[in-house]
DNA sequence: CCCCCCCC
C-alpha cells in the first residue's frame, strides 16, 4: 500500500505558527519518557512527530492510563485535539511546544515500517514563541504583569507573568495564576484497598477559565485554611494531570493537585475583574437525555416542594433524610432535585424560587432521572446573575401555565397521572410487573380496626412483625432475638372508591398517622383498653375526601398474582388541578 | 492518591 499520501503535508508549519488545523494526520518517529523534577510521571511523552514535509522534536503529549495504544516508531496518528503553546523551559529559555490532549492511532508502526517521506526539522527560529498569539484568546483581561518588591527572595520576588487559568498544562511548569476560590469541599476521609487519607479540593476562577485543584493527606490540612471561598489568590507549583469528566465538569482539559512546593499567597487587592463562578448551564431536557453520573450546572423554578420525608437505609441502617424539589424551565422539562441531610432540612422555599446548582450528579433509577447536590456542588437561591432573572420572568409570564415532561416521574412529586381504579386496574396487567405511580380523587369508605395496628421488633432499622411469647418477652424471627418490649407500628388497609370503583389500599406508618392524627403507639395502647373509642376515631375519618398518590405493583402471594397499591401520599384535593383532568377527560370524551 | 453522597 503507497501511505505516501496519508500524511498532512507541511501541516506542522502552520500549527506551529498558531494555526488550528482539524485533524491533522502525523508520524510519529520517536518518543522519549519526560522526567520532571520531584513528580514521577511515566505516562507523559515528548514525541518527534512528522508530516512528511516537516519534523517537530517537541510535541508532548500525556498517554491516557486506560490507553492501550502505543505510540511506537512509525505509527501514523490523527490528533483530535491539541494546541501549541510556548513555555519556559528549565534553563529559562521559552519555546513554543504541540500539545495533544488526544489523539488516535491509525496505523501501527510496525505495518508502516519506515519513515514516509523526508522530513526537515522545523526549528525554534521557524515558529514565534512571544506569547501574543495565546493572550488573544483572552482579550486583554487576565494576563497582567504582577510586580513586586522582593520580600524574602522567595517565589514571588521577581517580576512574573501571571498565566490565565485556560493555559495551564502540564509541561508548563513556571506559572503562577490569580484565581478565586469559588467553592470549597470539607475534609472529607477515605479508606479503600488502595490505602486512606484525607483531602480537600476548591475550584477556581479566573477571566480566561475555571480548575479544580485537590490537596492530599498532609497538604490538605496545610493548604485547608488558606484557601477560602471568594478570596483571590497567586498560587504556583501544583501538578496538572488529565481531568477525570465523570466527577469534574469544569472547563478545563487538566486538573491540578497541590505538592510540597505549592505556592498559596492571598491576593489582598481584591480583583474584580476575576469572576465569582463561571456557570455552564445545561438545560433539562438535555440532563433528562445524560446518562447517571454526569456532572452538569443547571439553573431552573422550584415548581413545588415536598415535605421533608425521614426513613432508615435499609443497607445501611442510616436514619436519612430526604426532600424532594420539582425543577422546571423554559425547555418544558421537569426534573426531580433530591435533597439530602441538612440541604434537605435547611430548604425551605415554597415561593416558587429559581436555583442554580454547579457540579450536581445526575442520578438513574429505573431510567427516571434525578439530579442530586453531591461534595463539591454549589447551591443557590436565586441567584444574582442574569440567567436566573430571564428564568424569573419567563415562569412569572408564562411558564406557570406550561405542562411539563417530568423526567423524574416515579418520585412523589411533580406529573403523576391521574388515573381511576378501574384504570389503574386495568393499567396493571401490561405495567404491574414494575410498579407505576398514579393519583386518584378518592373517598375512604372503610378501615379495618382490628388489624390497623401490629407489634414490632423494637429495632428501628428492623420493623418486623415480633411473636408475643406470653411470658413479657417479643421475639424477632428477623433478629433472631427476643426482646422485652415492642414498638407499635400502622399497617392500615383501607377500602377507597373514586368514581370509578372502590379498591383495597395499604397506608404505613407516615401516611396513617397523618390521616388519623394520632401515633401507632396511641392507636395500640387505646387497643388494649378501649377499642371502642379507637372505633369512633375510625368512623371520623369514614367518609373524608382526599387526593390519593399510589403506587401499584403486581405481587404474588402463594403462585397468586395479585395487584398490591400503597398510599404513598394524602393530601387535600385542589379543586383546579382536579378540574382541569376533568376537562380534559371530558374533551377527549368528545373527541 | 478521591470519585462515597444515601430511599424507592
Amino acid at each position: 500500500m503507497n501511505r505516501d499520501c496519508i500524511l498532512s503535508e507541511g501541516v506542522l508549519e502552520k500549527i506551529m505558527n498558531g494555526a488550528t488545523i482539524p485533524y491533522p494526520v502525523l508520524q510519529v518517529l520517536g518518543s522519549k519518557k519526560m522526567v520532571s523534577n520531584n513528580i514521577k510521571d511515566s505516562e507523559r511523552l515528548r514525541l518527534l512527530l512528522s508530516d512528511g514535509k516537516y519534523k517537530i522534536n517537541v510535541a508532548m503529549f500525556t498517554v491516557p492510563a486506560n490507553s492501550q495504544d502505543a505510540l511506537e516508531l512509525y505509527s501514523v496518528i490523527k490528533l483530535i485535539r491539541y494546541f501549541s503553546n510556548v513555555i519556559r523551559s528549565k534553563d529559562k529559555r521559552d519555546m513554543r511546544v504541540l500539545i495533544i490532549l488526544e489523539l488516535e492511532l491509525i496505523y501501527e508502526g510496525r505495518t508502516v515500517g519506515r519513515t514516509i517521506g523526508d522530513p526537515t526539522t522545523l526549528t525554534d527560529n521557524e515558529f514565534p514563541t512571544s506569547q501574543s498569539s495565546d493572550s488573544s484568546n483572552f482579550a486583554g483581561s487576565s494576563i497582567t504583569l504582577y510586580r513586586r518588591k522582593n520580600e524574602n527572595g522567595d517565589l514571588f520576588g521577581d517580576t512574573k507573568t501571571i498565566s490565565p487559568i485556560a493555559s495551564l498544562n502540564p509541561f508548563h511548569n513556571n506559572w503562577i495564576i490569580k484565581a478565586r476560590v469559588i467553592n470549597k469541599t470539607s475534609i472529607r476521609h477515605w479508606c479503600n484497598s488502595r490505602g486512606e487519607g484525607k483531602l480537600f479540593s476548591c475550584d477556581l476562577v479566573d477571566r480566561s477559565g475555571e480548575i479544580r485543584c485537590t490537596a492530599f493527606k498532609e497538604l490538605a490540612d496545610k493548604f485547608y485554611e488558606c484557601l477560602n471561598v471568594d478570596k483571590v489568590y497567586y498560587i504556583s507549583r501544583c501538578l496538572l494531570q488529565p481531568i477525570n469528566r465523570q466527577f469534574c465538569n469544569l472547563k478545563h482539559d487538566f486538573e491540578m493537585t497541590t505538592t510540597p512546593e505549592t505556592q498559596v499567597e492571598e491576593c489582598l487587592d481584591d480583583d474584580l475583574l476575576i469572576p465569582k463562578v463561571n456557570y455552564n448551564f445545561t438545560t433539562l431536557d438535555k440532563v433528562a437525555a445524560m446518562v447517571g453520573g454526569t456532572i452538569v450546572d443547571v439553573i431552573a423554578v422550584c415548581k413545588s416542594v415536598s415535605e421533608l420525608q425521614t426513613f432508615t437505609s435499609k443497607s445501611t441502617n442510616r436514619d436519612l433524610k430526604k426532600k424532594e424539589v420539582l425543577l422546571v424551565d423554559q425547555s418544558k422539562t421537569g426534573i426531580c432535585l433530591t435533597l439530602w441531610g441538612m440541604n434537605a432540612e435547611s430548604f425551605n422555599h415554597s415561593d416558587q424560587p429559581v436555583v442554580s446548582l454547579k457540579n450536581a450528579k445526575i442520578c438513574e433509577f429505573r431510567g427516571n432521572k434525578t439530579i442530586t447536590p453531591v461534595m463539591g456542588s454549589l447551591l443557590k437561591v436565586n441567584p444574582d446573575i442574569p440567567d436566573a432573572y430571564k428564568l424569573r420572568k419567563w415562569f412569572d409570564l408564562d411558564g406557570n401555565q406550561v405542562e411539563f415532561n417530568n423526567v423524574s416521574a416515579k418520585t412523589t412529586i411533580g406529573n403523576v397521572p391521574w388515573m381511576t381504579f378501574k384504570e389503574a386496574q386495568r393499567y396493571s396487567q401490561d405495567h404491574g410487573d414494575q410498579g407505576f405511580y398514579f393519583q386518584t380523587y378518592a373517598t375512604i369508605l372503610l378501615i379495618r380496626v382490628d388489624r390497623a395496628v401490629y407489634k414490632s421488633c423494637p429495632t428501628p432499622e428492623c420493623q418486623k412483625k415480633v411473636i408475643d411469647l406470653e411470658n413479657g418477652m417479643y421475639r424477632c424471627e428477623k433478629c433472631n432475638r427476643e426482646y422485652p418490649e415492642f414498638k407499635y407500628r400502622f399497617l392500615v388497609s383501607m377500602n377507597v372508591s373514586d368514581m370509578s370503583g372502590s379498591q383495597w389500599v395499604t397506608l404505613f406508618s407516615a401516611e396513617a398517622e397523618k390521616i388519623l392524627a394520632k401515633t401507632a403507639q396511641e392507636i395500640g395502647e387505646a387497643m388494649e383498653h378501649d377499642q371502642e373509642s379507637v372505633g369512633k376515631l375510625f368512623d371520623e375519618v369514614q367518609f373524608k375526601q382526599f387526593l390519593f398518590k399510589i403506587r401499584a405493583k403486581m405481587e404474588s402471594y402463594n403462585d397468586e398474582q395479585k395487584l398490591r397499591m400503597i398510599v404513598v401520599s394524602t393530601s387535600p384535593i385542589t379543586f383546579e388541578d382536579h378540574n382541569a383532568y376533568l376537562i380534559k377527560k371530558i374533551e377527549e370524551l368528545r373527541g
